[in-house]
DNA sequence: CAGGGCAACCGTACTTAGTACGGCCGGAGC
DNA sequence: GCTCCGGCCGTACTAAGTACGGTTGCCCTG
């Protein structure tokens, strides 16, 4: 029984509204968006909210479950596509949609891979997808292909997105000379012909070859369902 | 000057091979390969080369160059195209070989958007790659286009094939079940549509989709490469 | 209005990581 | 033999996740 001792701030700071699981979350979301998913730690996550670290265990279970939230959070920010409109327009809207949600996000592409357990909104953007495309005219099977390639393409576009090391003009400077210096040596002259002549020319950017794939996705899926009638 | 108290094994063991930076490497790519990137610790790494933790501090400058070094390793077990041969077979057996060496290292797929400065064989194989279409007759945008579109593909597809909550048979159950509880409230009526009719019937394997896929969009690249012409 | 119960919050401390810093040691050359 | 050096390591500091056991203010209930 130590005496209290009480001290200053035990009961000063004019009632802060009490946390929840779902005010955690957005803070979470919004530390990672600063610093990315390396600044994200319950310390650091704590302090945003004003509170102590082991508080923030009094709603959610562990750091997994607010990883494995705040993708679901970043879910829910995708345009859901609705089942029995055009499947096409749907498509190009959800897939023009989720890319930006991810590049706005982009720690969550790399938190995609690691987590196996999908809470409701994805759940709910999944089915809302699939139904559109059944919707549309597609068979099970082909709505399965479709699905799979689709999403191979928005999150495999994406991590490029996130990972180029070419960017356009001014950052890319940086890594890009550091490797150009490495091509001088004559090594690698497609990717010295490609980059000289085609990337680092004003006007081009990685962002725009999104459109081109998508297209040319959504075309080979047309052809299928016209072919599966 | 504290007492050397000289104990045991300071010159006991038998001249091991001194380490360097590529037997640093080659271990830290088993430990991943073993218990996934977060086994792979410092001291995890030093132990599975039988040194102790700061040793390994003299072969690589930090944990991330490690990393750097085991994303390029793993780029340097892809099979190269071969520029001058037949470009679509080389794209086939390029994206085949990428996703079985990616399914080998699921570790990989996470790196692969965080790291940001390509290694040698990483440079190679994207002008292998880049050479192959151009000899194939592709103009430099539309080799540009192609190599965005088979690449976001590739690493998408290996991302889902990494995530899937709703893999085959058995192991499934576990996830599987507790999301299939929450369908029985009857949200999510096209998944479990998909699910019971499709995915969870025997014969079903996620990985089919691959050659679906890969077909589609190597089918929507010949078809831009003739309307080239 | 006193007392009890509970949810929210926190203090402390243990464990595991990355890594800075400064040795020690055994072989190569003088 | 002596010196130098490269490879290796001991020690220790910092940061992070989180177990455990309080403490406290608020809301009932009587």
């Amino acid at each position: 029984m130590v005496v209290p001792d009480m001290d200053e701030q035990t009961i000063r700071p004019g009632r802060r509204a009490p946390l929840d699981r779902e005010r955690v979350l957005r803070a979470a979301m919004a530390v990672a968006d600063g610093g990315g998913l390396a600044d994200l730690t319950i310390r650091s996550l704590a302090a945003s909210l004003g509170v102590k670290p082991m508080s923030v265990y009094h709603h959610v279970a562990g750091k997994d479950e607010i990883l494995d939230g705040i993708v679901d959070l970043v879910f829910a920010e995708i345009d859901l596509p609705e089942p029995g409109r055009e499947w096409r327009g749907e498509m190009v809207r959800r897939a023009r949609s989720a890319r930006a949600v991810l590049v706005r996000h982009p720690w969550a592409v790399a938190l995609l891979e690691s987590r196996t357990s999908p809470g409701p909104a994805t759940l709910r953007h999944h089915d809302a997808t699939i139904g559109t495309l059944r919707a549309g005219g597609f068979p099970v099977p082909l709505t399965a292909h479709a699905f799979a390639l689709l999403d191979s393409f928005i999150y495999g576009f994406v991590i490029q997105e996130a990972a180029q090391p070419l960017r356009a003009p001014e950052e890319t400077t940086a890594a890009t000379e550091a490797i150009m210096a490495g091509f001088a040596a004559g090594e690698y002259p497609h990717l010295v012909e490609m980059a000289t002549e085609h990337i680092l020319r004003p006007g081009y950017a990685f962002g725009d070859e999104f459109e081109y794939g998508l297209t040319a996705v959504l075309d080979a899926l047309a052809a299928a369902l016209a072919g599966s009638r």
